[in-house]
DNA sequence: GTGGTAGATAGGATGTATTCCTATAAAGGA
DNA sequence: TCCTTTATAGGAATACATCCTATCTACCAC
């Protein structure tokens, strides 16, 4: 079993990233398990070990992870997140709290589309299709009720 | 027939809002029939007219018109679009020229969703939701080929 | 009509997220 | 080890949205 190609190290490598002490501290936080992180929130775990990273080396970083294909981004509240679960799903998110949470898609294989293209969209080439829920997560709900 | 009623003049009094001439060239513009508009779009176009409107005003108009449910707000590439066809319906966005058109959802009657409510936001309180495809128009995808 | 008051506007200051610029530093191949 | 290419830090620049406040005005009561 070949652990070193799923090392963050490798992970870089495989594709054409030359490794940094920066890429590699953003990956290991990123890339470890499925979350949702703006650029601000990245630098500031990435400072509690590495100081000296800058705002514009993350931005840069987590720009070229998502060209890579490694996160995917999308906005909401006007804040761009990024999202290392690269599966497609949709989101439902807090309005009170922020939190986002990812909703299991009822699409059978990743590359369905959840829901039929509309007639109206035959003539485009499309990329992507975001859904998202917007309302009151539980937590917040029962506070707003008191 | 009462045609009086539906004059931006009376949309605005029936609203509870003072008729100002600044909400009268805002309610002209962006009410007239469905649109997507930014604060700075509706800023250059009201200045035609009426060269003295601040964009400070343009926003509380649009926040205020949004609050009445004369507007709809959502977000695409980090701007703030406001929408005047506020039945419920789905979005398509050009990446590349930025053109965003209204679909026809699916759906039977205006309150129903577009897609059954998943599971895992049973619990939640859902005020809305947005679907919204991204990719490029028939226009922007000829040029793409050439 | 007139006057008073609550609400609206203009203009500028402020805040904040993102991108741009550039000199310096470092990764990785020869 | 040296060299070339690429990455980084830090700061400037941009752009959008909100906040603040003095002035103005719509409109209601008289
Ligand atoms: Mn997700
Ligand atoms: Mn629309
Ligand atoms: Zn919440
Ligand atoms: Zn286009």
């Amino acid at each position: 079993m070949k652990t070193s190609n799923h090392s963050p190290t490798a992970l870089l490598r495989a594709h054409g990233l030359r490794v940094t002490p920066q890429r590699l501290a953003v990956a290991e936080y990123v890339l470890r398990k499925p979350m949702h992180v703006t650029a601000r929130i990245v630098h500031e775990k990435i400072r509690e070990s590495y100081p000296a990273i800058s705002m514009n080396t993350v931005y840069l970083t987590l720009g070229q992870f998502e060209r890579c294909g490694l996160l995917n981004r999308f906005e909401v509240h006007g804040n761009i997140v990024f999202d290392s679960n690269t599966s497609p799903h949709d989101h439902a998110c807090c309005n009170r709290c922020g939190a986002i949470i990812d909703l299991d898609s009822p699409r059978s294989e990743p590359s369905e589309q959840a829901a039929p293209l509309p007639e109206q969209l035959r003539q485009w080439q499309i990329k992507a299709e975001r859904r998202i829920w917007m309302g009151l997560c539980p937590a917040c709900n029962a506070e707003s009720v008191l």
